[in-house]
DNA sequence: TTCACAATTTAGATAAGTCTAAATTTTTTA
DNA sequence: TAAAAAATTTAGACTTATCTAAATTGTGAA
């Protein structure tokens, strides 16, 4: 099929793509943490295989098909981070690396008679809402805690920083999924947020992490 | 840790010196479907990292640190396939394939939760034992039919050959785990072998297919 | 004990994926 | 709008894992 490098590149890509136009060269290097010019080889290589549009010096976009195997991996990443937590018990800050390895185990029926075992679960545990086996799912419409207007309110509903740090911080917190939150206070100076959590106890985060908790409204 | 080449010539190697003593590098060429020049080059390696005995032209052994890492590649292809069958309800002439691919996710941490979600088993579908976390198994004491003697009983535990044309025939022939069999009659010619099945059918079987199928005493 | 043949290793290539350094193109800025 | 800066691509190299063809080593039959 697809190598796992390229399975990674085309992943990349499209997370990189979402509402923007083309992706850069620079951005897919940061996002894969490789260099630029590796990047350019890459796309050569990808293109020639009609799964990306890409003109020289003018970034890229996924076309169909590169598309169809980018989502299909997504699917199989979360239906696996799903498993880890529901059934091994693994926190969820714990879960996205092995993801990233297993999410290239080729076999679609595999992964579909997974995604029945666990009953056609609808969201991962940092709340990314899982493709069905079509490659179909609603983009989320989670906000980040940033957008936001005083006193509003939402559901703590997921996280665009999947990192295991940034989790663990959350859990800290008690910002975890499901807990309702209010915005009481924003900063001026710094854009930094002070929440209220379950009519409690208050917190108060930074930009940064503002932009990446992910609430239901 | 290991690529998945050195990985897969370990698990070769391990498999090949079961009682015998040094193994060919003709012997793992085949095993691996590969060239001799090729497997040269990767016993190299494997010797500069301390994981095989190594002298040109006397074959090799593994060291004891190239066993436990070959041991561990066996626990989790025989854990994937038992989870393969006994949760996902693939047949068992399946899932070698796939195993052979998830065989090599690294966590250990994920292959001990999945060897307790699932209570510990003690054999895969194929029958051949499951090393526990330390790497402790008994070694398996099944005999191959073609071991046997007139009027011999014993009961299917499990398969040498694990590919689908093979445990598709032993189903079709109902010669399948669990079954108890007597031996009741071995042509001299061909060491071809005529079995009864739980002390109905008879069924006349090959000195290949007895060679692959284990029974236990 | 020699010699032919089988087994194994070496030599030299190739493909994938990556890197650094240099060249080129695009974009910004003055 | 021309120079400077940033982004991107190209050139050339390296690593891993493979291969074919040629050279070397080991061994068993005569
Ligand atoms: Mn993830
Ligand atoms: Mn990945
Ligand atoms: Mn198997
Ligand atoms: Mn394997």
């Amino acid at each position: 099929m697809n190598t796992l490098a390229e399975e990674n590149y085309l992943k990349s890509i499209y997370h990189l793509s979402m509402g923007d136009e083309n992706v850069s060269t620079n951005q897919i290097a940061a996002a894969l943490n490789t260099k630029a010019s590796s990047v350019t080889d890459m796309l050569k290589k990808l293109a020639d295989k009609a799964l990306i549009n890409y003109t020289r010096y003018q970034g890229v976009s996924l076309t169909p098909s590169g598309q169809k195997i980018a989502v299909s991996i997504i699917r199989k990443h979360r239906l696996w981070e799903y498993f880890l937590v529901e059934k091994l018990n693994f926190r969820w800050d714990q879960v996205h690396d092995m993801a990233e390895e297993m999410e290239h185990i080729s076999s679609e029926e595999l992964i579909d008679r997974l995604d029945k075992f666990m009953d056609y679960p609808q969201h991962d545990p940092h709340g990314e809402p899982i493709p069905d086996c079509n490659g179909n799912f609603k983009s989320s419409e989670l906000k980040p805690v940033s957008a936001l207007e005083l006193n509003n309110s939402g559901v703590i509903s997921g996280v665009r920083d999947q990192t295991s740090s940034f989790l663990q911080y959350l859990e800290k917190q008690e910002l975890t999924i499901g807990k309702s939150i209010k915005v009481m206070e924003i900063i001026a100076f710094d854009h930094s947020v002070v929440l209220q959590i379950e009519n409690k106890k208050e917190v108060h985060i930074s930009r940064e992490a503002a932009n990446n908790l992910l609430v239901a409204l």
